[in-house]
DNA sequence: GACCCGCTCCGCCCAAAGGTGGACCCGGCG
DNA sequence: CGCCGGGTCCACCTTTGGGCGGAGCGGGTC
Protein backbone atom coordinates (compact mmCIF):
# COMPACT_ATOMS: atom_id res chain seq x y z
CA UNK A 1 0.00 0.00 0.00
CA UNK A 2 1.21 3.62 -0.89
CA UNK A 3 0.97 5.97 1.65
CA UNK A 4 -1.04 8.53 1.09
CA UNK A 5 0.20 12.25 0.58
CA UNK A 6 -1.50 14.81 2.94
CA UNK A 7 -3.05 16.69 0.53
CA UNK A 8 -5.35 14.38 -1.07
CA UNK A 9 -8.77 13.37 -0.38
CA UNK A 10 -7.80 9.88 1.32
CA UNK A 11 -10.75 8.15 -0.39
CA UNK A 12 -9.92 8.26 -3.64
CA UNK A 13 -8.67 5.07 -4.84
CA UNK A 14 -5.26 4.43 -6.87
CA UNK A 15 -6.96 3.88 -10.24
CA UNK A 16 -9.88 6.23 -9.93
CA UNK A 17 -11.67 8.17 -12.89
CA UNK A 18 -10.25 11.72 -12.70
CA UNK A 19 -12.99 14.09 -13.12
CA UNK A 20 -12.81 17.84 -13.41
CA UNK A 21 -16.25 19.97 -12.52
CA UNK A 22 -17.00 22.87 -14.74
CA UNK A 23 -20.00 25.34 -13.35
CA UNK A 24 -20.29 28.77 -12.84
CA UNK A 25 -22.53 28.13 -9.72
CA UNK A 26 -20.15 27.51 -6.82
CA UNK A 27 -23.66 26.00 -5.11
CA UNK A 28 -24.09 23.78 -8.10
CA UNK A 29 -19.97 22.68 -8.32
CA UNK A 30 -20.25 21.95 -4.43
CA UNK A 31 -23.38 20.06 -4.41
CA UNK A 32 -21.83 17.56 -7.53
CA UNK A 33 -18.60 17.38 -5.81
CA UNK A 34 -20.72 15.70 -2.65
CA UNK A 35 -22.02 13.59 -4.83
CA UNK A 36 -19.05 12.44 -6.74
CA UNK A 37 -16.90 12.35 -3.11
CA UNK A 38 -19.43 9.50 -2.13
CA UNK A 39 -17.61 7.27 -4.75
CA UNK A 40 -14.17 6.42 -4.23
CA UNK A 41 -13.87 5.41 -7.40
CA UNK A 42 -14.17 9.10 -8.86
CA UNK A 43 -11.58 12.10 -7.77
CA UNK A 44 -12.59 15.47 -8.32
CA UNK A 45 -8.80 16.79 -9.28
CA UNK A 46 -10.32 20.54 -10.67
CA UNK A 47 -13.43 22.80 -10.24
CA UNK A 48 -13.83 25.84 -13.15
CA UNK A 49 -16.13 28.25 -13.02
CA UNK A 50 -15.90 28.90 -16.98
CA UNK A 51 -15.29 27.44 -19.93
CA UNK A 52 -11.66 29.44 -20.52
CA UNK A 53 -10.87 27.87 -17.38
CA UNK A 54 -11.71 24.60 -18.15
CA UNK A 55 -9.99 24.67 -21.02
CA UNK A 56 -6.81 25.29 -19.43
CA UNK A 57 -7.32 22.99 -16.53
CA UNK A 58 -8.22 20.53 -18.89
CA UNK A 59 -5.27 20.22 -20.89
CA UNK A 60 -2.87 20.40 -17.79
CA UNK A 61 -4.42 18.14 -15.77
CA UNK A 62 -5.86 15.77 -18.55
CA UNK A 63 -8.66 14.29 -16.49
CA UNK A 64 -10.83 11.19 -17.50
CA UNK A 65 -13.99 12.91 -17.70
CA UNK A 66 -15.05 16.40 -17.74
CA UNK A 67 -18.26 17.64 -16.37
CA UNK A 68 -19.38 20.40 -18.39
CA UNK A 69 -22.14 23.29 -17.88
CA UNK A 70 -23.20 24.79 -20.47
CA UNK A 71 -24.70 28.22 -19.64
CA UNK A 72 -21.44 30.04 -18.37
CA UNK A 73 -19.95 33.54 -18.38
CA UNK A 74 -17.33 34.28 -20.85
CA UNK A 75 -16.73 31.13 -22.65
CA UNK A 76 -19.99 28.64 -22.87
CA UNK A 77 -19.20 25.03 -22.21
CA UNK A 78 -20.07 24.59 -25.75
CA UNK A 79 -17.08 26.96 -26.80
CA UNK A 80 -14.96 25.05 -24.67
CA UNK A 81 -16.00 21.65 -25.90
CA UNK A 82 -14.80 22.96 -29.10
CA UNK A 83 -11.63 24.22 -28.01
CA UNK A 84 -11.07 21.08 -25.96
CA UNK A 85 -11.63 18.55 -29.43
CA UNK A 86 -9.91 20.78 -31.07
CA UNK A 87 -6.78 21.09 -29.30
CA UNK A 88 -7.13 17.01 -29.52
CA UNK A 89 -7.94 16.38 -25.74
CA UNK A 90 -8.61 13.26 -24.94
CA UNK A 91 -10.92 14.04 -21.83
CA UNK A 92 -14.45 12.82 -22.21
CA UNK A 93 -17.11 15.58 -21.76
CA UNK A 94 -20.75 15.18 -20.40
CA UNK A 95 -22.68 18.15 -21.16
CA UNK A 96 -24.97 19.15 -18.17
CA UNK A 97 -27.74 21.36 -18.49
CA UNK A 98 -31.01 22.13 -16.63
CA UNK A 99 -33.10 22.43 -19.59
CA UNK A 100 -33.21 20.73 -22.45
CA UNK A 101 -32.84 22.20 -25.14
CA UNK A 102 -32.96 20.80 -28.68
CA UNK A 103 -30.76 22.75 -30.51
CA UNK A 104 -27.93 22.65 -27.43
CA UNK A 105 -27.98 18.63 -27.57
CA UNK A 106 -27.31 18.00 -31.17
CA UNK A 107 -24.50 20.90 -30.89
CA UNK A 108 -23.02 19.40 -28.33
CA UNK A 109 -23.14 16.16 -29.77
CA UNK A 110 -21.60 17.48 -33.22
CA UNK A 111 -18.96 19.15 -31.11
CA UNK A 112 -17.94 16.08 -29.50
CA UNK A 113 -19.51 15.60 -26.12
CA UNK A 114 -19.17 12.08 -24.91
CA UNK A 115 -22.49 12.59 -22.85
CA UNK A 116 -25.32 14.68 -22.10
CA UNK A 117 -27.35 14.80 -19.01
CA UNK A 118 -29.71 16.91 -17.03
CA UNK A 119 -29.22 18.50 -13.77
CA UNK A 120 -32.15 16.38 -12.15
CA UNK A 121 -30.07 13.14 -13.19
CA UNK A 122 -30.25 11.14 -10.23
CA UNK A 123 -26.67 11.33 -7.83
CA UNK A 124 -26.32 7.51 -8.60
CA UNK A 125 -27.29 7.72 -12.37
CA UNK A 126 -24.81 10.80 -12.11
CA UNK A 127 -21.98 7.85 -11.14
CA UNK A 128 -22.97 5.65 -12.98
CA UNK A 129 -22.65 7.61 -16.24
CA UNK A 130 -19.44 9.02 -15.47
CA UNK A 131 -18.41 5.40 -14.82
CA UNK A 132 -19.80 4.50 -18.41
CA UNK A 133 -18.31 7.34 -19.80
CA UNK A 134 -14.93 6.69 -18.68
CA UNK A 135 -15.26 3.70 -20.23
CA UNK A 136 -16.36 4.52 -23.65
CA UNK A 137 -19.77 4.41 -23.57
CA UNK A 138 -21.95 7.06 -24.30
CA UNK A 139 -24.31 8.24 -21.63
CA UNK A 140 -27.32 10.45 -22.86
CA UNK A 141 -30.90 11.36 -20.32
CA UNK A 142 -33.78 9.93 -21.28
CA UNK A 143 -35.67 13.05 -22.61
CA UNK A 144 -32.68 13.92 -24.78
CA UNK A 145 -32.40 10.51 -25.52
CA UNK A 146 -35.94 11.16 -27.04
CA UNK A 147 -35.29 14.30 -28.99
CA UNK A 148 -32.10 12.57 -30.19
CA UNK A 149 -34.13 9.79 -32.16
CA UNK A 150 -37.04 12.70 -32.91
CA UNK A 151 -34.63 14.60 -34.55
CA UNK A 152 -33.48 11.14 -37.49
CA UNK A 153 -36.88 10.39 -37.44
CA UNK A 154 -37.95 13.64 -38.49
CA UNK A 155 -41.62 12.32 -39.86
CA UNK A 156 -41.91 15.96 -41.68
CA UNK A 157 -38.71 14.98 -43.24
CA UNK A 158 -39.66 11.21 -44.11
CA UNK A 159 -42.98 12.72 -45.93
CA UNK A 160 -40.56 15.10 -47.98
CA UNK A 161 -38.52 12.34 -49.20
CA UNK A 162 -41.10 10.30 -49.88
CA UNK A 163 -43.17 12.96 -51.99
CA UNK A 164 -39.71 13.22 -53.89
CA UNK A 165 -39.63 9.63 -54.48
CA UNK A 166 -42.74 9.59 -55.89
CA UNK A 167 -42.85 12.11 -58.10
CA UNK A 168 -39.41 9.99 -59.42
CA UNK A 169 -40.98 6.88 -59.87
CA UNK A 170 -42.96 7.55 -62.92
CA UNK A 171 -39.59 8.45 -64.81
CA UNK A 172 -37.72 6.18 -67.43
CA UNK A 173 -34.64 4.46 -66.59
CA UNK A 174 -33.57 7.55 -68.74
CA UNK A 175 -34.94 10.09 -67.46
CA UNK A 176 -33.52 9.23 -64.05
CA UNK A 177 -29.93 9.34 -65.62
CA UNK A 178 -30.28 12.25 -66.80
CA UNK A 179 -32.70 13.86 -63.84
CA UNK A 180 -28.84 12.70 -61.45
CA UNK A 181 -26.66 14.55 -64.30
CA UNK A 182 -28.95 17.77 -64.05
CA UNK A 183 -29.02 17.81 -60.10
CA UNK A 184 -25.14 17.83 -60.50
CA UNK A 185 -25.07 20.35 -61.94
CA UNK A 186 -23.95 19.45 -65.31
CA UNK A 187 -24.98 21.11 -69.15
CA UNK A 188 -26.63 19.78 -71.42
CA UNK A 189 -23.78 19.54 -73.21
CA UNK A 190 -22.06 17.83 -70.43
CA UNK A 191 -24.98 15.17 -69.64
CA UNK A 192 -24.67 14.11 -72.92
CA UNK A 193 -20.76 13.48 -73.00
CA UNK A 194 -21.52 11.25 -69.93
CA UNK A 195 -24.12 9.28 -71.31
CA UNK A 196 -23.09 9.07 -74.91
CA UNK A 197 -26.12 10.87 -75.72
CA UNK A 198 -27.03 13.42 -78.23
CA UNK A 199 -27.57 17.48 -76.93
CA UNK A 200 -30.73 16.88 -78.62
CA UNK A 201 -31.65 14.03 -77.10
CA UNK A 202 -30.74 15.55 -73.31
CA UNK A 203 -32.92 18.45 -74.14
CA UNK A 204 -35.80 15.57 -74.73
CA UNK A 205 -35.67 14.02 -72.08
CA UNK A 206 -35.02 17.04 -69.95
CA UNK A 207 -37.75 18.75 -71.58
CA UNK A 208 -39.89 15.03 -70.11
CA UNK A 209 -38.55 15.83 -66.67
CA UNK A 210 -40.48 18.93 -66.69
CA UNK A 211 -43.65 17.99 -68.05
CA UNK A 212 -43.27 14.86 -65.08
CA UNK A 213 -42.16 16.41 -62.61
CA UNK A 214 -44.76 19.92 -63.03
CA UNK A 215 -41.45 21.71 -62.77
CA UNK A 216 -40.07 24.62 -64.73
CA UNK A 217 -36.94 24.56 -64.68
CA UNK A 218 -33.49 22.01 -63.97
CA UNK A 219 -32.75 23.94 -60.57
CA UNK A 220 -36.31 22.12 -59.19
CA UNK A 221 -35.13 18.73 -61.10
CA UNK A 222 -32.20 19.40 -58.73
CA UNK A 223 -34.08 20.02 -55.38
CA UNK A 224 -36.51 17.00 -56.31
CA UNK A 225 -33.58 14.59 -56.69
CA UNK A 226 -31.98 15.88 -53.72
CA UNK A 227 -34.84 15.37 -51.54
CA UNK A 228 -35.56 11.76 -53.20
CA UNK A 229 -32.27 11.21 -51.29
CA UNK A 230 -30.30 10.39 -54.90
CA UNK A 231 -27.48 13.15 -54.73
CA UNK B 1 -49.02 -18.74 -30.65
CA UNK B 2 -48.14 -20.10 -27.47
CA UNK B 3 -51.20 -17.51 -26.15
CA UNK B 4 -50.83 -18.48 -21.94
CA UNK B 5 -53.60 -18.86 -19.70
CA UNK B 6 -53.60 -16.66 -16.97
CA UNK B 7 -53.58 -19.82 -14.40
CA UNK B 8 -49.87 -20.48 -15.45
CA UNK B 9 -47.51 -17.76 -14.21
CA UNK B 10 -48.94 -17.06 -10.83
CA UNK B 11 -46.35 -14.83 -9.71
CA UNK B 12 -47.21 -12.01 -12.24
CA UNK B 13 -48.53 -8.70 -10.57
CA UNK B 14 -51.77 -7.42 -10.95
CA UNK B 15 -50.50 -3.65 -12.55
CA UNK B 16 -47.61 -5.87 -13.96
CA UNK B 17 -46.13 -4.60 -17.59
CA UNK B 18 -47.61 -6.78 -20.18
CA UNK B 19 -45.48 -8.10 -22.49
CA UNK B 20 -45.26 -9.94 -26.20
CA UNK B 21 -42.23 -11.97 -27.07
CA UNK B 22 -41.26 -11.81 -30.96
CA UNK B 23 -38.30 -14.34 -31.89
CA UNK B 24 -38.28 -17.32 -34.44
CA UNK B 25 -36.19 -18.96 -32.39
CA UNK B 26 -37.50 -20.99 -29.47
CA UNK B 27 -34.63 -21.20 -27.57
CA UNK B 28 -34.51 -17.33 -27.54
CA UNK B 29 -37.94 -17.11 -26.67
CA UNK B 30 -37.50 -19.48 -23.69
CA UNK B 31 -34.64 -17.29 -22.63
CA UNK B 32 -36.17 -14.37 -22.55
CA UNK B 33 -39.38 -15.57 -20.55
CA UNK B 34 -37.14 -16.98 -18.20
CA UNK B 35 -35.18 -13.84 -17.62
CA UNK B 36 -38.12 -11.56 -17.50
CA UNK B 37 -40.35 -14.23 -15.52
CA UNK B 38 -37.71 -13.55 -12.45
CA UNK B 39 -39.57 -10.21 -12.06
CA UNK B 40 -43.42 -10.33 -10.77
CA UNK B 41 -43.85 -6.73 -12.13
CA UNK B 42 -43.32 -7.89 -15.68
CA UNK B 43 -45.97 -10.48 -17.19
CA UNK B 44 -45.18 -12.30 -20.88
CA UNK B 45 -48.74 -12.29 -22.39
CA UNK B 46 -47.94 -14.10 -25.44
CA UNK B 47 -45.19 -15.28 -27.97
CA UNK B 48 -44.72 -15.03 -31.23
CA UNK B 49 -42.46 -16.66 -34.01
CA UNK B 50 -42.78 -14.32 -36.73
CA UNK B 51 -43.82 -11.23 -37.86
CA UNK B 52 -47.10 -11.36 -39.07
CA UNK B 53 -48.00 -13.72 -36.20
CA UNK B 54 -47.20 -11.08 -33.92
CA UNK B 55 -49.15 -7.86 -35.71
CA UNK B 56 -52.43 -9.80 -35.19
CA UNK B 57 -51.26 -11.30 -31.63
CA UNK B 58 -50.32 -7.30 -30.40
CA UNK B 59 -53.55 -5.99 -32.11
CA UNK B 60 -56.17 -8.72 -29.83
CA UNK B 61 -53.69 -8.56 -26.70
CA UNK B 62 -52.88 -4.99 -26.60
CA UNK B 63 -50.06 -5.45 -24.58
CA UNK B 64 -47.51 -2.20 -23.08
CA UNK B 65 -44.51 -3.52 -24.52
CA UNK B 66 -42.69 -6.17 -27.18
CA UNK B 67 -40.00 -7.05 -27.83
CA UNK B 68 -39.42 -7.79 -31.67
CA UNK B 69 -36.64 -9.20 -32.84
CA UNK B 70 -35.73 -8.40 -36.58
CA UNK B 71 -34.39 -11.44 -38.59
CA UNK B 72 -38.04 -13.20 -38.79
CA UNK B 73 -39.29 -15.60 -41.77
CA UNK B 74 -42.12 -14.06 -43.51
CA UNK B 75 -42.41 -10.73 -41.97
CA UNK B 76 -39.60 -9.25 -40.47
CA UNK B 77 -39.67 -7.30 -37.53
CA UNK B 78 -39.00 -4.10 -39.14
CA UNK B 79 -41.96 -4.48 -41.38
CA UNK B 80 -44.28 -5.86 -38.32
CA UNK B 81 -43.52 -2.29 -36.44
CA UNK B 82 -44.83 -0.48 -39.26
CA UNK B 83 -47.74 -2.22 -39.53
CA UNK B 84 -48.66 -1.42 -36.06
CA UNK B 85 -47.80 2.28 -36.22
CA UNK B 86 -49.61 2.18 -38.98
CA UNK B 87 -52.67 0.56 -37.07
CA UNK B 88 -52.10 3.02 -34.64
CA UNK B 89 -51.50 -0.01 -31.83
CA UNK B 90 -50.07 2.11 -28.59
CA UNK B 91 -47.93 -0.80 -27.59
CA UNK B 92 -44.51 0.25 -27.53
CA UNK B 93 -41.63 -1.87 -29.10
CA UNK B 94 -38.69 -3.07 -28.45
CA UNK B 95 -36.19 -3.81 -31.51
CA UNK B 96 -33.79 -6.63 -30.14
CA UNK B 97 -31.28 -7.77 -32.64
CA UNK B 98 -28.22 -9.71 -32.45
CA UNK B 99 -25.63 -7.37 -34.42
CA UNK B 100 -25.52 -3.36 -34.15
CA UNK B 101 -26.25 -2.79 -38.09
CA UNK B 102 -26.00 0.86 -38.28
CA UNK B 103 -28.50 0.71 -40.91
CA UNK B 104 -31.33 -1.26 -39.11
CA UNK B 105 -31.18 1.12 -36.26
CA UNK B 106 -31.76 4.54 -38.59
CA UNK B 107 -34.82 2.46 -40.05
CA UNK B 108 -36.57 1.00 -36.90
CA UNK B 109 -36.20 4.33 -34.81
CA UNK B 110 -38.06 5.73 -37.48
CA UNK B 111 -40.24 3.17 -38.21
CA UNK B 112 -41.51 4.21 -34.32
CA UNK B 113 -39.45 1.61 -32.12
CA UNK B 114 -39.45 2.87 -28.47
CA UNK B 115 -35.98 1.05 -27.95
CA UNK B 116 -33.71 -0.74 -29.64
CA UNK B 117 -31.50 -3.68 -27.90
CA UNK B 118 -28.53 -5.59 -28.43
CA UNK B 119 -29.24 -8.78 -27.77
CA UNK B 120 -26.28 -9.54 -25.48
CA UNK B 121 -27.81 -6.86 -22.96
CA UNK B 122 -27.49 -8.18 -19.19
CA UNK B 123 -30.89 -9.78 -17.75
CA UNK B 124 -31.01 -7.11 -15.15
CA UNK B 125 -30.89 -4.32 -17.81
CA UNK B 126 -33.43 -5.81 -20.28
CA UNK B 127 -35.89 -5.83 -17.49
CA UNK B 128 -34.70 -2.36 -16.39
CA UNK B 129 -35.19 -1.58 -19.83
CA UNK B 130 -39.03 -3.03 -20.02
CA UNK B 131 -39.87 -1.37 -17.21
CA UNK B 132 -38.47 2.04 -18.43
CA UNK B 133 -39.98 1.59 -21.88
CA UNK B 134 -43.40 1.10 -20.60
CA UNK B 135 -43.21 4.36 -18.41
CA UNK B 136 -42.32 6.30 -22.02
CA UNK B 137 -38.72 6.50 -21.74
CA UNK B 138 -37.03 5.53 -25.12
CA UNK B 139 -34.03 2.74 -24.03
CA UNK B 140 -31.12 2.63 -26.26
CA UNK B 141 -28.22 -0.16 -26.30
CA UNK B 142 -24.68 2.01 -25.41
CA UNK B 143 -23.42 1.10 -29.11
CA UNK B 144 -26.74 1.78 -30.47
CA UNK B 145 -26.77 5.32 -28.64
CA UNK B 146 -23.00 5.70 -30.32
CA UNK B 147 -24.66 4.53 -33.74
CA UNK B 148 -27.23 7.37 -33.56
CA UNK B 149 -24.81 10.08 -32.09
CA UNK B 150 -22.08 9.68 -34.74
CA UNK B 151 -25.45 9.69 -37.29
CA UNK B 152 -26.26 13.19 -36.63
CA UNK B 153 -22.61 14.20 -35.86
CA UNK B 154 -21.61 12.81 -39.52
CA UNK B 155 -18.18 14.50 -39.86
CA UNK B 156 -18.09 14.22 -43.06
CA UNK B 157 -21.56 15.54 -43.33
CA UNK B 158 -20.50 18.85 -40.90
CA UNK B 159 -17.93 19.71 -43.24
CA UNK B 160 -19.04 19.27 -46.39
CA UNK B 161 -21.88 22.44 -44.46
CA UNK B 162 -18.57 24.31 -43.06
CA UNK B 163 -17.08 24.48 -46.39
CA UNK B 164 -20.60 25.73 -47.95
CA UNK B 165 -21.05 28.26 -45.14
CA UNK B 166 -17.07 29.37 -45.86
CA UNK B 167 -18.06 29.60 -49.67
CA UNK B 168 -20.97 31.69 -49.03
CA UNK B 169 -19.38 33.74 -46.56
CA UNK B 170 -17.89 36.55 -48.67
CA UNK B 171 -20.85 36.96 -49.87
CA UNK B 172 -22.77 40.55 -49.48
CA UNK B 173 -25.83 40.26 -48.14
CA UNK B 174 -27.55 41.50 -51.77
CA UNK B 175 -25.99 38.63 -53.07
CA UNK B 176 -27.08 35.79 -50.37
CA UNK B 177 -30.58 37.31 -51.36
CA UNK B 178 -30.22 36.14 -54.86
CA UNK B 179 -28.11 32.85 -54.39
CA UNK B 180 -31.23 31.80 -52.09
CA UNK B 181 -34.04 32.54 -54.20
CA UNK B 182 -31.94 31.24 -57.03
CA UNK B 183 -31.69 27.74 -55.09
CA UNK B 184 -35.43 27.79 -54.82
CA UNK B 185 -35.26 27.22 -58.65
CA UNK B 186 -37.13 30.93 -59.70
CA UNK B 187 -35.81 32.37 -62.60
CA UNK B 188 -34.08 35.73 -62.43
CA UNK B 189 -37.45 37.82 -63.58
CA UNK B 190 -39.12 35.69 -60.37
CA UNK B 191 -36.28 36.94 -58.08
CA UNK B 192 -36.50 40.59 -59.29
CA UNK B 193 -40.15 40.37 -59.09
CA UNK B 194 -39.42 38.69 -55.27
CA UNK B 195 -36.54 41.49 -54.37
CA UNK B 196 -37.92 44.59 -55.93
CA UNK B 197 -34.65 44.28 -58.25
CA UNK B 198 -34.30 44.54 -62.38
CA UNK B 199 -33.74 41.33 -64.33
CA UNK B 200 -30.84 43.07 -64.64
CA UNK B 201 -29.15 43.22 -61.40
CA UNK B 202 -30.32 40.15 -60.47
CA UNK B 203 -28.24 39.01 -63.54
CA UNK B 204 -25.27 41.16 -62.54
CA UNK B 205 -25.73 39.56 -58.83
CA UNK B 206 -25.62 35.72 -60.26
CA UNK B 207 -22.45 36.84 -62.19
CA UNK B 208 -20.89 38.22 -59.09
CA UNK B 209 -22.23 34.65 -57.62
CA UNK B 210 -21.00 32.10 -60.29
CA UNK B 211 -17.18 34.14 -59.83
CA UNK B 212 -17.19 34.34 -55.87
CA UNK B 213 -18.38 30.85 -55.49
CA UNK B 214 -16.22 29.52 -58.29
CA UNK B 215 -19.27 27.72 -59.99
CA UNK B 216 -20.58 27.71 -63.58
CA UNK B 217 -24.37 27.49 -63.11
CA UNK B 218 -27.29 28.32 -61.04
CA UNK B 219 -27.83 24.30 -60.23
CA UNK B 220 -24.68 24.41 -58.79
CA UNK B 221 -25.31 27.61 -56.31
CA UNK B 222 -28.29 26.06 -55.34
CA UNK B 223 -26.26 22.55 -54.57
CA UNK B 224 -24.00 24.94 -52.19
CA UNK B 225 -27.16 26.68 -50.57
CA UNK B 226 -28.60 23.42 -49.86
CA UNK B 227 -25.35 22.36 -48.36
CA UNK B 228 -24.81 25.12 -46.08
CA UNK B 229 -28.25 24.85 -44.60
CA UNK B 230 -30.40 27.59 -46.02
CA UNK B 231 -32.97 25.83 -48.03
C1' DG C 1 -11.70 65.82 -51.35
C1' DA C 2 -10.63 61.23 -53.55
C1' DC C 3 -11.42 56.52 -53.16
C1' DC C 4 -13.50 51.99 -52.55
C1' DC C 5 -17.41 49.10 -52.13
C1' DG C 6 -22.02 47.52 -52.25
C1' DC C 7 -26.05 48.08 -54.80
C1' DT C 8 -28.52 49.37 -58.56
C1' DC C 9 -29.35 49.47 -63.55
C1' DC C 10 -28.27 49.64 -68.69
C1' DG C 11 -27.14 47.53 -73.42
C1' DC C 12 -25.06 44.14 -76.38
C1' DC C 13 -23.96 39.67 -77.57
C1' DC C 14 -23.70 34.71 -77.68
C1' DA C 15 -24.58 30.38 -75.74
C1' DA C 16 -27.57 27.50 -73.37
C1' DA C 17 -31.94 26.24 -72.04
C1' DG C 18 -36.58 25.25 -73.04
C1' DG C 19 -40.90 24.51 -76.45
C1' DT C 20 -42.80 22.20 -80.54
C1' DG C 21 -43.20 18.92 -83.86
C1' DG C 22 -41.51 15.28 -86.30
C1' DA C 23 -38.68 11.12 -87.37
C1' DC C 24 -36.58 6.43 -86.75
C1' DC C 25 -35.48 2.01 -84.29
C1' DC C 26 -36.65 -1.65 -81.39
C1' DG C 27 -38.96 -4.84 -78.34
C1' DG C 28 -43.19 -6.31 -76.09
C1' DC C 29 -48.07 -7.21 -76.63
C1' DG C 30 -52.75 -8.05 -78.22
C1' DC D 1 -49.46 -8.28 -88.19
C1' DG D 2 -50.22 -3.43 -86.22
C1' DC D 3 -49.78 -0.70 -82.16
C1' DC D 4 -47.47 1.40 -78.34
C1' DG D 5 -43.86 3.14 -75.52
C1' DG D 6 -39.03 3.97 -74.53
C1' DG D 7 -35.09 5.68 -76.48
C1' DT D 8 -32.56 8.10 -79.87
C1' DC D 9 -32.08 12.05 -82.85
C1' DC D 10 -33.23 16.22 -85.79
C1' DA D 11 -34.70 21.21 -87.09
C1' DC D 12 -36.61 25.48 -85.79
C1' DC D 13 -37.82 28.84 -82.77
C1' DT D 14 -38.25 31.74 -78.43
C1' DT D 15 -36.78 32.64 -73.91
C1' DT D 16 -33.52 32.59 -70.52
C1' DG D 17 -29.04 32.49 -68.86
C1' DG D 18 -24.52 34.14 -68.67
C1' DG D 19 -20.25 37.24 -70.19
C1' DC D 20 -18.69 41.92 -70.69
C1' DG D 21 -18.30 46.66 -70.20
C1' DG D 22 -20.15 50.73 -68.43
C1' DA D 23 -22.51 53.90 -65.20
C1' DG D 24 -24.76 56.27 -61.31
C1' DC D 25 -25.66 56.52 -56.26
C1' DG D 26 -24.85 56.29 -51.25
C1' DG D 27 -21.91 55.37 -47.39
C1' DG D 28 -17.69 54.68 -45.25
C1' DT D 29 -12.53 55.46 -45.10
C1' DC D 30 -8.07 57.54 -45.66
Amino acid sequence: MAELTPTEPARAAADAVRVVVVDDDALVRASLRMILGGDPRLEVVAECADGAEAVTVVQRLRPDVVLMDVRMPRVDGLTALRSLAAAGSPARVIVLTTFDADELVLRALREGAAGFLLKDTPPAQLVDGIHRVAAGEPILSPTVTAQLIASVAKPEDAERRAAALRALEPLTPRERDVAIAVAEGLSNQEIGERLYLGVATVKTHVAHLFAKLGVANRVQIARLVHDAGLG
